[in-house]
RNA sequence: GGCGCGGUAGCCAAGUGGUAAGGCCGGGGACUGCAAAUCCUCUAUUCGCCGGUUCGAUUCCGGCCCGCGCCUCCA
């Protein structure tokens, strides 16, 4: 059974193959690193990150490339604001990046290039369009694409036919850049004082590239002139994805992604996410209030991709149960996870599953089949059937990207505190209630609780 | 104004032209010295409102109300 995905271009749901028959190719928009990304970026890529899974879950091969912006308004203010240079200060975020999908579980792409670090491709693309008549340097220096030169300019994002509002003709009179229209978008920026030190050689000039062409020429190095999907949020759509097919099919006259796959926005308790709001989430401040980072997956995933998400807490707070509740069936099944170097294609008695996942990437299907299935499936005693059962149950969490262990790592509780329960349980052996319920107390002063089983006992943060 | 999306139980959220998945919360039960965990079980005569098409619509069409996103560098 093939992955339907629904395409942003041709607005229909369509297969997703890889164009060459073996591998398939994907490029996501990744992060521009000037802070801590916030959990509404990282419903972006943990849904990307579930795509790969998807495909490789099936059998597919994969070559998934994310970028990395670190060379824009933002990273070149925030920089200099704090005195460091650029190149710093966005590898620290990158690292900080890089941590926080680690955390996730999200899966490593192939390749992670960096802007900065594609500078010769970019001022190679900008000079081919400028050959081709596609794009013109101002008097200010900057050479911008012309957008009346690509015919199907506006396709994706279906505005070709938008007017220029006041509110565009408003900003293009304060803008600092020359442009012939209001439409034409930068490739090149000519180097300006407030960038310091942060400008590079080119034909036109020193300055710096555009947003838009990092990502035209990263993705036609590393996986082709034409490829298979491009990702990002939906916002991406106009004017980033818009302006690269511009830029790519200009130069190279053929399709550039053939496939457009969106995500669309989180918001938090209803609302857009915003600073003044006060309700940006990023992982490390949802770490602080007790709640792990698969959860914060879990919550993610259980809506469909296509929708507005809404972030709650309740919402938090239901997916560490659900996920104990996942913690459970494993417990039972006797799983064991296995290595994550390739995953688990068998879906076995899981495959409902999987096929949700194929129809459009139904994360919220695929989980209310998952419980379904749970609860058929515990009581299995039949070692054969139970073999199958742990197979496709790995199969599932390689595809969602959870990971499920039947061995809990139980956090180490202080000595004193370990001590305190052995008494108890010896308390407990003897039939000594009182002596039992009285360490209990003492116990739970030192913010710990007893959980009892049938041999021992389990100390847990109360 | 232009383009686009959505309104399903207390909350989150799927889905279908044929009579509403799943998770959380809540009720009941089993188990348990206590506690927790775990398991079983119950909970929307109804899918924003009003019309239309149809044997039948939450699902298709039209109108209305409400919310949201994008409209030049926000995932």
């Amino acid at each position: 059974m093939p992955l339907n995905l629904h395409d942003t271009l041709t607005r229909e749901t369509r297969e997703a193959f890889p164009m060459d028959g073996h591998s398939f190719r994907f490029y996501c928009c990744g992060p521009t690193v000037y802070g801590p990304a916030h959990i509404g970026n990282f419903r972006t890529f943990v849904m990307q990150d579930v795509f790969r899974r998807v495909l490789e879950t099936s059998g597919h091969e994969t070559l998934h490339v994310r970028n990395i912006t670190d060379v824009d308004d933002k990273t070149i203010k925030q920089s200099q604001s704090e005195g460091v240079p650029l190149k710093e200060f966005t590898d620290r975020w990158s690292a900080f990046f890089n941590r926080d999908c680690e955390l996730l579980n999200l899966m490593t792409p192939h390749a992670v290039p960096s802007a900065v670090d594609h500078i010769p491709e970019q001022i190679s693309l900008i000079s081919r369009l400028i050959e081709a008549g596609n794009a013109y340097q101002a008097d200010d220096g900057s050479v911008y694409f012309k957008v009346d030169s690509f015919a199907k300019y506006g396709r994706l994002s279906r505005l070709a036919d938008r007017e220029i509002t006041t509110d565009v003709i408003s900003r293009e009179s304060s803008d600092e850049y020359d442009r012939d229209s209001a439409a034409d978008f930068a490739l090149w920026k000519a180097r300006r004082p407030e960038d310091g030190d942060n400008f590079w050689n080119s034909p036109w000039g020193e300055g710096r590239p555009g947003w838009h062409i990092e990502c035209s020429a990263m993705s036609m190095k590393y996986l082709g002139e034409s490829f298979d999907l491009h990702s990002g949020g939906v916002d991406l759509i106009f004017p980033h994805h818009e302006n690269e097919i511009a830029q790519s099919e200009s130069v190279t006259g053929k399709t550039f992604a053939r496939h457009w796959f969106h995500i669309a926005h989180l918001m938090v308790e209803g609302k857009k996410m915003s600073k003044s709001l006060g309700n940006l989430h990023t992982l490390e401040d949802l770490s602080k209030r007790g709640f792990k980072p698969q959860e914060v997956r879990y919550v993610l995933l259980s809506g469909s991709y296509r929708q507005p998400l809404n972030f709650t807490f309740d919402s938090l707070k239901a997916a560490q149960k659900a996920l104990s509740k996942l913690q459970s069936f494993a417990e039972k099944i006797q799983f064991q996870a296995g290595s994550e170097d390739s995953l688990e294609t068998n879906f076995g008695p899981f495959q409902s599953v999987q096929d949700a996942l194929l129809s459009d990437l139904n994360t919220p299907e695929a989980l209310g089949r998952l419980f379904s299935l749970i609860r058929e499936l515990r009581d299995i005693s039949d070692e054969e059937e139970l073999e199958a059962v742990r197979v496709g149950f790995q199969a599932t969490c390689d595809a969602f990207g959870f990971i499920i262990d039947s061995k809990p790592q139980a956090e180490s509780a202080p000595e004193q505190v370990q001590i305190l329960a052995q008494q108890r349980w010896d308390a407990k052996q003897a039939k000594d209630w009182s002596t039992a319920d009285q360490l209990r107390q003492e116990i739970l002063a030192f913010g710990w609780t007893v959980k009892d089983g049938k041999d021992g006992f389990v100390l847990a943060k109360a």
